[in-house]
DNA sequence: CTCATAATGTTATAACATATCAATTGCGAA
DNA sequence: TTCGCAATTGATATGTTATAACATTATGAG
């Protein structure tokens, strides 16, 4: 799997598949339970290299008879965030599935403002600048958000 | 102004008053308005290294007497926000003073989760390890967002 | 089987944010 | 000075994101 940057992905059926089944792997390994709720959101999550919100996700688990409320989303969405299956997006308050579940677990992310692709890169932010600072000042990294908002390849290339 | 991290402030009025005044001048050259609305948000938002929700800010505002409703805490942080003077912290959905106003307009945030002190640091993440992420993908980066949760020296050291 | 735990269903509400339009204020030009 | 434009503020309503709390149901270890 080298598609480090979710941009370029172009056989996208087999990413699913293959994103689908190392989450199934890797619950039974850990004793996680990837219930039929938990399942569909992830696949919902991994229909597009976007981030959805809560609520999107909601009406979509809705729509195949799978719940209504607020919670039942948070919830599929938190244990997927825990097992390392999807992250949360900040910046936009929105969630998106993970590229590269098992690897950083630091994930670095490029949001295009125009498509509303997410790509995920596979660096380790603690460990450049932001660490070099936080080392400086004595402090103790335990989660770092770093996402940047901008111009996908395509999109910048037809802006130009 | 060496305070480039926030947690080592030991004369805070004076950090106040530096900032207000710097806040003042950058209105008055740039033709901006720094109404009292907005004056007394920077100061409360000045009054300590922390960041406080939109709501917080409002109630402060309210015991004032300067309005009750959430737009006039908005409009006042938005201004502060695009003008420079204060930063919106995602991962809190939080607002905080900027401590270096002018500087570096691509800032870093580290946020103690036992205290809740922000600290600002004075760095460029688009120019380390995100930075070479986006420009191996061909991503143009308009903004980042860069915040690392842990905990500062002082509550490291307790803890320890 | 049965008990403890995890997951889900359901209701309600908290927390964060903006759209809209009216009223007022500040300020330069006529 | 006063006219008029643009920025700001006031006020109402609503939209969006997220969680608390508790009842119910499913799952798996012993």
């Amino acid at each position: 799997m080298s598609d480090a940057i979710g941009f370029q992905c172009r056989d996208h059926s087999a990413c699913k598949q293959t994103m689908l089944a190392q989450a199934q792997d890797h619950c039974a390994d850990a004793g996680l339970r990837l219930t039929p709720v938990r399942r569909r959101t992830l696949e919902i999550l991994l229909a597009e290299h976007r981030a959805l919100g809560a609520y999107d996700v909601l009406a979509r688990l809705s729509a195949d008879g799978m719940g209504t409320q607020p919670p039942v989303a948070y919830r599929a969405l938190d244990f997927l965030v825990k097992a390392g299956f999807a992250h949360k997006i900040e910046a936009l308050n929105a969630y998106t599935a993970c590229v590269h579940p098992g690897h950083s677990h630091t994930p670095a992310f490029l949001i295009c403002r125009n498509c509303e692709t997410v790509a995920e890169a596979d660096t380790s932010p603690a460990e450049g600048r932001l660490g070099d600072a936080a080392r400086a000042a004595g402090f103790v990294i335990e989660r770092t958000v770093v996402e940047a908002t901008g111009l996908c390849p395509d999109c910048a290339g037809v802006a130009a």
